[in-house]
DNA sequence: CTGAAAGCGCTAACAT
DNA sequence: ATGTTAGCGCTTTCAG
């Protein structure tokens, strides 16, 4: 039970040296003499020393450490889909840099700036990897304004700014070729709270899609919904109850994709038959349905990692060798969309 | 653009005052006047002051932060499904308390012991919540040794230590009861592997309910598995093709169950008629299935919440009103085991 | 009511 | 080769 903490005083005393040398002893600077060094070190290793790296903090002005903010309520930010992959990518480059994680979110929607401000300004972090928020959020400015390094995970119009960005737009667009691709031309979607970002660039890259082949785009088929698999039904259920001619669904993600494509199978349509149906995000679960869901994998443990190191070598005064870093999605071919 | 950190001294400076003076005037010490209060917080509201904490730690000796720490690679730790439901917990009460939370994973299985060491003696964090690594992990004592403050997320024989424990014994006790209650008497159970704790635990509530209905237990209809889809079809198709007769099946963890489930399907058995399926863990992915699963709901949220709050308990000196505390599972009956 | 001084644990410039 | 000193930013006696 180790209950009082051991500091460099103490070891300095045992080995009969100044804290001085105990120091550059333990850093293995070779200014001391081999014999004191290994005083020192038995008498760190007996003691069983390990440096209290506040005071060290304090000194060497840097924290070791890393914060990923979320601008969201923890109930938010631990129940997105990317959070546990993104988290895992983080942590590996981390951990094996010695660098700690700290994780934080917003006490409420109200309260945000206070939450960003301390993080940011009270030291505690050495740099800051910023999960986006909606877009109208002004309070990431200031953030991004702190003078900490930041790396953005989105987009940002300013090049200055480190990202490391998921092409959502790209995703939904091969997502919305493949089901061109399959002969489908009344595609209808199911789009997220247009305020984030990533809905509405996947709107626009379903409208894209549509143009390259020449479709229209008819905005009735565009239904906005949020998140939940009861949303994707209701929307599939609106569509049907409206009369609307279509034969094919790609939802704004997969909750709301495989709820539409169980609604549809209820009204007694067939997927992919009737209506194709694609998703977007990847969730184990769409590996269960049937059909099977395609979809699209957006490489969030990549996104982590690439962000951690980036953000490391910025720590390190290294120069990047892109400041904005898109990685590519993968389109995942199951069977709701009549390919395979 | 802030990039020089403004300190005490300079809305000490500023406010015309010494820094002692400008400390007391923002903790609101009633000592100093209230004109040199107002100035010195005109002071620091307007050089935009956020005190250092590092510094503020290192003189408290405390960080205000707490470490949860799993005892695993990142992406044991994050793929584990029970992993975002404690984080949310956790997070609700740290965020309300002016907690940070710094998120600890080992960088390798060999190399945990110096990860340990290191968060819990460098003082980065002023307790530990820690999530419990195979029964045989003995890196653990060290922890518990340390003198910081632990909450334990699992069972432990020392009424000492501090833990929040969810009830796995109970919930598999309930979910073979349950089967059990529907007239089942052929129950497999698809078990996961022994090494750790839920596994024994699972394993001895699904016993124990036999027992109390007066079934023998026999060891052959106990498959062992790991913790995957796959596994858990491997094994349903294991048990069929060895010609065992058995009308229900407890799975392990839900994933063991589905992929069960699954292959029993394919085997042109009908579920729940023929087998009974059952699972555990809760996981969103059984509320699609044809049947849906039924299964057992631990409340993570909670378990988060309680460890949390019960270790700020701890580090304000409070006592405690238990010591290890139980949290119960509940049965989510679906369509998979006949009932409903 | 306010200021001077000390010290949390560490490291680095500067003596010796 | 080692010790002395100073100081990171903060709080808290203790004097005044």
């Amino acid at each position: 039970m180790t209950t009082t903490h051991v500091t460099l005083k103490d070891i300095a005393r045992k080995a009969g040296v100044s804290t001085a040398t105990a120091s550059l002893a333990l850093s293995g600077d070779r200014r001391v003499k081999e014999k004191t060094r290994r005083a020192v070190e038995e008498a760190a290793s007996l003691l069983n020393y390990v440096p209290n790296e506040i005071g060290r903090s304090l000194r060497a002005k840097k924290a070791e450490t890393i914060a990923l903010i979320f601008p969201n309520t923890p109930r938010f930010a631990f129940s997105h889909p990317y959070t546990v992959h993104l988290l895992q990518g983080i942590s590996e480059v981390l951990v094996h840099n010695h660098f700690h994680l700290l994780v934080s979110t917003a006490p409420s929607e109200a309260d945000e700036t206070a939450a960003y401000e301390k993080i940011v300004r009270n030291r505690r972090a050495d740099g800051i990897i910023l999960w986006p928020a909606t877009v109208r959020d002004r309070h990431i400015l200031r953030i991004l304004d702190s003078g900490l390094p930041v790396v953005y995970l989105g987009k940002w119009h300013d090049g200055e700014v480190a990202t490391v960005e998921r092409d959502e737009f790209g995703g939904a667009y091969k997502a919305t070729e493949h089901l061109l691709k399959q002969g489908r031309r009344r595609i209808a979607h199911i789009s997220t709270p247009q305020h984030y970002q990533v809905s509405i660039d996947r709107l626009a890259g379903y409208k894209s899609a549509l143009e390259d082949y020449g479709i229209p785009f008819d905005p009735s088929m565009v239904i906005g919904k949020d998140f939940s698999m009861e949303s994707g039904a209701d929307a599939a259920r609106q569509l049907h109850a409206g009369g609307f001619v279509f034969d094919a669904i790609f939802g704004g993600n997969d909750r709301l994709a495989i709820g539409a494509m169980r609604a549809l199978q209820q009204l007694g349509l067939s997927v992919p038959h009737d209506v194709a149906v694609a998703g977007c995000t990847n969730l184990e679960m769409g590996t269960i349905t049937t059909p099977a869901l395609t979809t699209i994998d957006q490489p969030m443990a990549q996104v982590g990692t690439l962000a951690a190191q980036k953000l490391i070598h910025m720590l390190n005064g290294e120069p990047l060798e892109q400041r904005q870093t898109l990685v590519s999605p993968q389109l995942i071919i199951r069977g709701s969309c009549g390919a395979q």
